[in-house]
DNA sequence: ATAAGTCACGAAAACGTTTTCGTGTTAAAA
DNA sequence: TTTTAACACGAAAACGTTTTCGTGACTTAT
């Protein structure tokens, strides 16, 4: 088992200095041809590569950024990582990762343990737990330090930071007007309690849509699910939930979730209660993963795009990194994601 | 925007040495008890915290592992990486990740950036093209350069190391047996080609099973799908072939596909030629992801435990880092995950 | 023959730690 | 009073780089 080989051992062994190698290897006009030779053929034999923590600690520079999410074990988030990892990779950079799994303290621990030295910024989208508590002391302290943060998806007012979002009131309000404009009229909506700043924008175009078609919203269809439970494993709750919903009901012919899970649920439930989907109801639901695509009949989503939000951030992050021209007063960005309607056949 | 406080910067400050101030914070008994109050409120005051890479330059050790795995946005490979990050995070190590994207090359560069010192060790499935190529110089070389591997699920039995992997051959056989018992006498095979060593062992297995029950294979219930397409966009190319398979084969009762998609796919297709799930055909799937668990109906299938292979993976790999107490003649493991049937409304 | 200039290289500092060893001061023992 | 021991701290090396600056040996021009 051979350690890798560092260039005082190649200077030792050439019989040369370690700043020659070093200048030799990086093809210094102050060196001479001859030694220049010499050197990079014995770097080249022992596979020499520079020590990336050296040239870290040396260039006060990684070449690494964080990415910090509430879960990995979802289409949306995976996507996004995929994203990050894409540009990142092309422009140089590796990626770590954190999950905070929604919870607060994993959130802080994870940033601290990158924030010292580890990383040179932060991409993240930030734990439900953290939304509730609005403890936001962490991000602050690591950006009072000069590490850049770029926020995505679950972002915070509050903060000055890069941004990059998804046009969620729009998407819901274009996904309402098409169930409108297919017919419905009493369009219910599936959505989470309000501290999810997600399922609050989802809610409000919903209703932004309803407005605009002069059509009054009424409580009874609007369905809050307590999210802080894992709904993988709640799945019979959130059923026996809708099933409550359309019994209450009759007459819904329309609904809009603000995820998948949601959606396919209430397919599920209406399928059990005898109703055909599309003709009796048309289901739309946010978030295209792999769910929508392959569930029967497959479900009208709106696409937020997730991967190229990974790319945006990537780049809006490594732009800042780059060009720490100490710009003052820096300025910062917020990137809206336009969503996409994507139709299958759960609508008309 | 202050910079991180350095041991140097307390030093100054405090008008002592920084090897002082060093040892006072990690409570040494050369110091006297008032210097060590006097530079550890000092140190709480300005939030010092060591310098990762300076530690690591040091140590010559980073605490990070690097990951490396063929694709991100899959259910299985991300259950994998939550089970690597939570060992990790609790035993002290972050973890960095790279995606093959299924290319040799771009496995061979992942590699190559992390192995210059970035981390310690890798925990990695290899990419599909690599086991077409059969090229695994990079994995050697890693290795003879003292960095420890940790291959999963997916392995090449010519490299010696830990490994850790799902029992594919028997998880196989006990669903077709399940098939069988339940009086199946027509199962069908969906699979990949041969190259992709898990598909391989799977259809072993398919093999094995009707063997133990004197059940002769028929050739022509055994479809072979190209997977170096990526199936996802090529859908209807997959429902066509299994159709095909369908009306080529009208008594078809049974189907054991290798992947949660083909199974899916199967089921589709059956849907659509008017047979019914589970009393015309019964279908049981390989992975247990989302796909199966809410598609309808819920689809019986084979569970790898991703999680606990990551889990085992992380654990296994810092267990030999840590014990670099030089054994000589090192001995690798491999661990064998067992599957699980998961029985749901596609068997009955 | 001397001054000036070029060439090829080495010494050393720096990045931020930890740790070994040396040393001056004070207190205890002879 | 002198020797020894304990105490409290600092200097320096080391991890592996890059880069600035200095310098000796030539070469060229005066």
């Amino acid at each position: 088992m051979k350690r890798k080989i560092t260039l005082k051992q190649i200077a030792r062994e050439l019989d040369v200095s370690i700043s020659t190698v070093s200048k030799a290897l990086r093809n210094s006009a102050e060196i001479s041809d001859d030694t220049k030779q010499k050197v990079q053929a014995f770097a080249k034999l022992y596979n020499y590569r520079p020590n990336n923590i050296a040239l870290s600690l040396k260039n006060r520079k990684t070449n690494t950024i964080g990415i910090i999410i509430p879960e990995i074990v979802h289409h949306f988030f995976s996507k996004v990582i995929r994203g990050v990892e894409l540009v990142a990779n092309n422009r140089g950079y590796n990626v770590i990762v954190g999950l905070s799994n929604e919870s607060f303290s994993k959130e802080v621990i994870n940033m601290e343990m990158l924030a010292n030295g580890s990383i040179d910024g932060f991409i993240l989208s930030i734990s439900k737990e953290t939304q509730q508590l609005q403890d936001y002391h962490h991000f602050n302290e690591t950006m009072s330090q000069g590490m850049p943060i770029v926020m995505f998806d679950r972002v915070v007012s509050d903060i000055n930071c890069d941004k990059v979002i998804v046009d969620d009131l729009n998407g819901a309000r274009n996904a309402v007007e098409k169930l409108i404009k297919n017919k419905c009229k009493s369009i219910a909506l599936i959505t989470t309690k309000d501290y999810v700043s997600v399922g609050k924008l989802r809610t409000q175009g919903y209703l932004d849509a309803l407005e605009k078609h002069q059509i009054q919203p009424k409580a009874e269809l609007i369905l809050k699910i307590d999210d802080t439970l894992d709904y993988e494993t709640h799945l019979e709750a959130l059923e026996k939930e809708i099933e409550q919903l359309f019994k209450s009901n009759k007459n819904i012919d329309g609904i809009f979730a603000v995820n998948e899970l949601y959606a396919l649920s209430a397919m599920k439930v209406a399928r059990k209660l005898g109703l055909d989907i599309p003709n009796d109801i048309q289901v739309i639901g946010f978030t295209d993963g792999v769910l929508s695509k392959h569930s029967t009949p497959s479900l009208t989503t709106v696409s937020q795009h997730a991967q190229q939000m990974g790319e945006k951030a990537a780049d809006l992050l490594i732009n800042k990194l780059e060009n720490k021209i100490e710009t003052e007063e820096e300025e910062f960005q917020t990137i809206v994601i336009e969503t996409e309607l994507i139709e299958r056949e759960s609508t008309k």
